[in-house]
DNA sequence: CTGAAAGCGCTTACAG
DNA sequence: CTGAAAGCGCTTACAG
């Protein structure tokens, strides 16, 4: 019994012998060309059928230079992102990015490998081009990548001082305008807790909590850390409140953020928004789930994934006029917590 | 300012000439390969470090026939994809199964592109192998697959009837041993919430029930049938309720499908254990999030993406004496909800 | 230890 | 409308 793989694919030069024309003829027919008779075209047809030909990607790749697929690269680990309905949403967006354009997606997890492995698969013409997402500090890949020719366009901003496009939502503005509801609001004591400091996400919408407050003439030392966890939110609340227990805002720079901050606050019987007023970022399903529902930053991640997908397609199509980056606008919903 | 993606990529042809030596030289440092002297080996590692060379993977591909890479297909909606815990363990024990072989994982949304670029994208050389993942019905893609010579595994027994090699928990058993633990706790009209009847899942766990009470000489007319999700669950217990009320025992094929059906319990006021007990399927997270904990029978998801991947390296390899399929065992939790 | 040459399976001008 | 030929960038026997 053989085994089925052990099995020769047949090739274009077959199908040309069995349907009695030329090898460009049924390349042409394979590519869809003009020029073809439908005498011929038929016959062809008929042969692809017959040996249930399928056209050998990495022969039309090399003559080509084209792959078809674009790689999304996650600069996180494989667990970390399927847990995560941010990644889902910007999945949805990259899919609709590329609707109608028949390419495939490569999906790639950085922290998965080592960054040579990556590198080599990303510029050794696996794929057309790269949309990078959750990039961690001044990781050098997208630079790297450039610099060897591919086209890739970044999910957020980066930090390291690169050149690469990115989109974004304007973050910046997002933290501003929290921060003013709450001084609008009335709150005299206004905390925050940050994100990461090793990503934009994290640095901007800090800095932009700090400029509303500096406008208002306000002191900036009520700051707390946390990664993007609830537990992380929790530990941060706490911390805030053990240094400044007269806190009455608190600006958390993610809604499952908040939601650890929800936590804390219940544990200490502290009511939200009577005793802390809290503002969450993201507009996330977790955001009307609580109690009370979340005054929240909305961001659209699928656009975020969308429209980096489309920048990025446009740049390997070799279009012109394109935008370096782009930020897509935040926009407070107010609901119960502040 | 010339554009970064203007620039020609160097070939090994280059390398050569920069180092001084043949192309089969380079191509030997670059492969790893023995004779070849230290001297040339520096002059080459040097030119490549020069002019960032990247060999051509389409090329290289062509030559060898292989591309160090495989798919991972997942015949689902990227969206339920990334919110389903199931698969980011599944996708754990594949990136496990795939340790120190430095391979790419390509994954593939099977229901986000029509089946034929799924196809030829498969079929055409892009990947060494495949492993498939939530098959419904009787989907001809595996037995295509390996029509066309390309080494496939799937993730749970397929329905179409085709010889592709499998890797599955053993849910007959699995469902057996709640029926099992039921009976022998004392329930006397012992229900189930069966999966979804395209699936091997929900098939093979309602079997198993089937089989539990079949022993006992117990009649197995209450059954529902909810898909994977709370909502349903929840749904598919509303029913039985109504059309049997006295139901004192639930087994759902899924801990989502329990806690829908927690869920109308609590709302008819009907305790657990006491009035109804319940026994759930995954032993996943959610098990012991709830109250009363589940009962369940635990799979190990994580395991069964390891398995199926190492089973498919293997036969990449070309490795013999592989089993068919492989059945990973169950294994009832007693916890407190039956 | 090294290199010249053939060939992997396509596409693409080019000539007819 | 069609085909012969060159060439994409590698690897792999083969000869030395």
């Amino acid at each position: 019994m053989t085994p089925p793989d052990e099995r020769v694919a047949p090739t274009l030069e077959e199908v040309a012998r069995v349907a009695g024309v030329s090898r460009s003829t049924v390349s042409r027919v394979i590519n869809d060309l003009p020029g073809v008779s439908k005498r011929a075209r038929a016959a062809v047809e008929q042969a692809i059928g017959d040996l249930r030909y399928v056209p050998n990607q990495a022969a039309r790749n090399l003559v080509t230079r084209r792959t078809n697929s674009i790689a999304l690269v996650v600069s996180e680990h494989g667990d970390r992102v399927f847990g995560d309905p941010f990644f889902a949403k910007i999945l949805r967006g990259v899919y609709a990015g590329m609707a109608g354009s028949r390419r495939q997606l490569v999906l790639l997890m950085a922290q998965e490998q080592d960054d040579q492995t990556l590198e080599n698969y990303l510029c050794g013409g696996h794929v057309d081009g790269a949309v990078v997402v959750s990039l961690h500090g001044r990781d050098p890949l997208p630079a790297r990548l450039v610099a060897a020719g591919l086209p890739v366009v970044l999910v957020g901003r980066p930090l390291a001082e690169v050149t690469v496009p990115y989109v974004d939502s304007d973050n910046l503005t997002g933290g501003l305008t929290a921060a003013r509801h709450l001084l609008r609001t009335g709150r005299q004591r206004i905390a925050t807790i940050a994100g990461p400091d090793d990503m934009a996400v994290g640095i901007d919408r800090l800095a932009g909590w700090r400029r509303g407050m500096a406008e208002a003439d306000r002191r900036t030392d009520r700051v707390a850390r946390s990664d993007f966890s609830v537990e992380g939110g929790a530990a941060a609340m706490a911390a805030l409140l053990d240094a400044h227990p007269d806190t009455d805002a608190v600006f958390a720079a993610a809604d499952i953020i908040a939601i650890g901050a929800l936590r804390t606050l219940a544990e200490r019987g502290l009511r939200v928004p009577e005793d802390i007023a809290l503002v969450g970022f993201d507009d996330s399903v977790l955001a009307t789930s609580t109690a009370p529902r979340l005054t929240t930053v909305r961001q659209d991640v699928e656009e975020l994934g969308r429209t980096t997908t489309a920048r990025l397609l446009a740049q390997v199509k070799g279009e012109g006029g394109l935008p370096a980056s782009v930020l897509l606008p935040t926009e407070l919903v107010i609901r119960d917590s502040a």
